[in-house]
DNA sequence: TTCGGTTTTGCAAACGTGTGTTATTTGGTG
DNA sequence: CACCAAATAACACACGTTTGCAAAACCGAA
């Protein structure tokens, strides 16, 4: 262990030239060319002795990494998981190399390091921008310009941060129009799991299209909060209001896939008792049984928009616009197809 | 933008002493102290002036900087991510940062960068130690000699490399178990869905729980390769066999969820019919009908494990111990309980 | 040959921090 | 007061790379 690397001065000294040649020769910068003649030969010395150049002390002088900072928010189990891996292969296509951080939020085994921490340590490291999945909560923006403080361009996700630039999936456009369907299918008595519409995150957001869908067609909206572990939740959740609703709005597959269970034990058929809607459109949703209909989450497009925002920010050439991506609603098995007429008051 | 950072010099100079001084400050160096007068002035300065070190410069200089490399496969869409998560953890409680890299596998959109690139580029960037999900190959520990020459601690997961310290699940015994089981609720043409056994990879240690255990009571054993998107492939491969098999083993639930919803489409009850197996315990399993019966691979357990045989690797305390991490088979709804005879051939 | 201009190369500083060696201060004791 | 040891601070260099500036080499033309 502990062996010594080639550097670029070893190379120098078995070339006879002095280390800023070696350095020109391998890094083509315009200025200061240097000559074909000595370039083949520093490259070939350079491959002979198969030099590979310290990054750490390459960034240290230029002040660039070719590392983005991601921090991810701990919560949604396999979502998290899937949303890193988009946003791993985006970046790796795009030549970068991702430092990658999760704040915990609920249940929290031990003392870990808080999220602005974390943040700092990856602004110490010498990232080259912060993809930062937000959560919308009052006083986010602020929290983040404390941070970061301008020094390094930042791209959020998942939710809008005044000041900055991102990428937002408009999942309030996706349940509105989830609800307006079931709506056409006949419902009226259409629950909602997940937490209220009036506070932050990704479920409120899901909440106020639902909300809005069930005012302008004169029916009662109502939450019914989902905790930590969301096929748990949804299983247990369906089992307590068991006949109080004729669809359900959820906002995770797995909370629907908790939710089939939780139903069937009660012997409620779905779709011909209840409807069910998840959220995800994850790989599951089209074989359980029924097949789900989902709102549709591209994670992976996500991902994409949010590297080539950064790509653009870094460069100059954006400053804080925000990224749109529609939703759409996968409609499969689970809400029925044909209306039934399901009004119990005669 | 742009805006300079404190350093240690410029608080240096505001305390009228010099950039070492501060520093020894700073970072209680055992050999030559400090005063401890100096050190609170200092500390006091510093927070005053929010100063950060670059933890660039600083693991320039001093060659360890608190960052592991993490390379993933990429393959398992749901786990993957659920395993890097884990690892994120882990490494969090740890106060170490994780730089992630995943090696596309089977169908990459585009040209990405390749494995052994990506571990060079980490090395370069000074990580202190590289945590490599190995898939079992040949060549491999001779592959991943050859990138990281004895520079830096490499601890192995997934499947142990000659010569590596790593952590692996016994999934071979745990699939003998699994077959066992089936074996003993009167099974005989049991299927496998996976890899052969004869190859690297996850699958085929699973396999080879399966070929020996059917092996073992004269059974014959049968695989059937699985493709990439596990789930459809489950439902694909259901549909082939339909009634060739009384029992079916799966190297992910969610392939069992496939083979759920294609069983079923073709009239064939679960566990009535024929009785399938899980592998992962996911959220989900517990919650799917049938409730799946499933071997469980304790993510979260091999990122610790891995993660203090690291520290133990790093502080030089161990050179290539292989933790082997049990796993156990959690029996749900999915394989029947009572013993039902199934014999055809009268 | 000498000159001007262009291309190529070398020198040296810089990036921020750690650390070995040396210089200074401090404090106690004879 | 003088002296020595111990504690503390300063100086200087190192880490590997980039880069501005100056020097050298080259080349063609006067």
């Amino acid at each position: 262990m502990e062996k010594k690397r080639v550097t670029i001065k070893d190379l120098a000294r078995t070339l006879g030239v002095s280390h800023s040649t070696v350095s020109r020769a391998l890094s083509r910068s315009k200025a200061h060319m240097v000559s074909e003649e000595t370039r083949v030969r520093v490259k070939q010395v350079a491959e002979e002795y198969s030099y590979r150049p310290n990054l750490l002390a390459k960034g240290f002088a230029t002040g660039r990494t070719g590392t983005l900072g991601l921090m991810a928010r701990e919560g949604y189990q396999e979502q998290a998981g899937a949303q890193i891996e988009s946003f791993l292969r985006a970046a790796d296509e795009r030549n970068y190399r991702l430092l990658v951080g999760m704040s915990a939020e609920w249940d929290s085994p031990s003392p870990e390091i808080d999220q602005a921490t974390q943040m700092e340590q990856f602004v110490s490291r010498g990232i080259d921008g912060l993809l930062l999945q937000t959560i919308g909560d009052v006083g986010e923006p602020e929290r983040i310009r404390g941070v970061v403080d301008g020094r390094i361009p930042v791209v959020t996700f998942n939710y809008p941060a005044t000041g900055f630039p991102g990428v937002v999936l408009d999942l309030t456009a996706g349940f509105h129009r989830a609800t307006e369907h079931l709506i056409a299918l006949g419902h009226e008595r259409i629950g909602f799991l997940g937490e209220n519409w009036d506070g932050p995150g990704q479920d409120a957001a899901r909440g106020r299209g639902y909300f809005n869908a069930m005012c302008e067609h004169g029916l009662h909206p109502e939450s019914l909060p989902v905790g930590r572990h969301q096929t748990e939740s949804g299983y247990r959740l369906s089992r307590e209001v068991k006949d109080r609703f004729t669809a359900l709005l959820c906002c995770s597959d797995y909370t629907a896939i908790g939710v089939f269970r939780g139903l069937d034990e009660s012997g409620i058929r779905v779709p011909e008792d209840v409807a069910v809607v998840g959220s995800g459109d994850s790989d599951v949703s089209a074989f359980v049984t029924p097949s789900l209909t989902t709102q549709s989450t591209p994670i992976r497009g996500i991902a994409h928009a949010a590297m080539e925002l950064m790509k653009k920010v870094i460069e100059g050439r954006e400053v804080a616009c925000q990224v749109v991506l529609s939703s759409s609603l996968i409609v499969r098995e689970s809400c029925g197809s044909a209306f039934v007429d399901r009004t119990t008051t005669p």
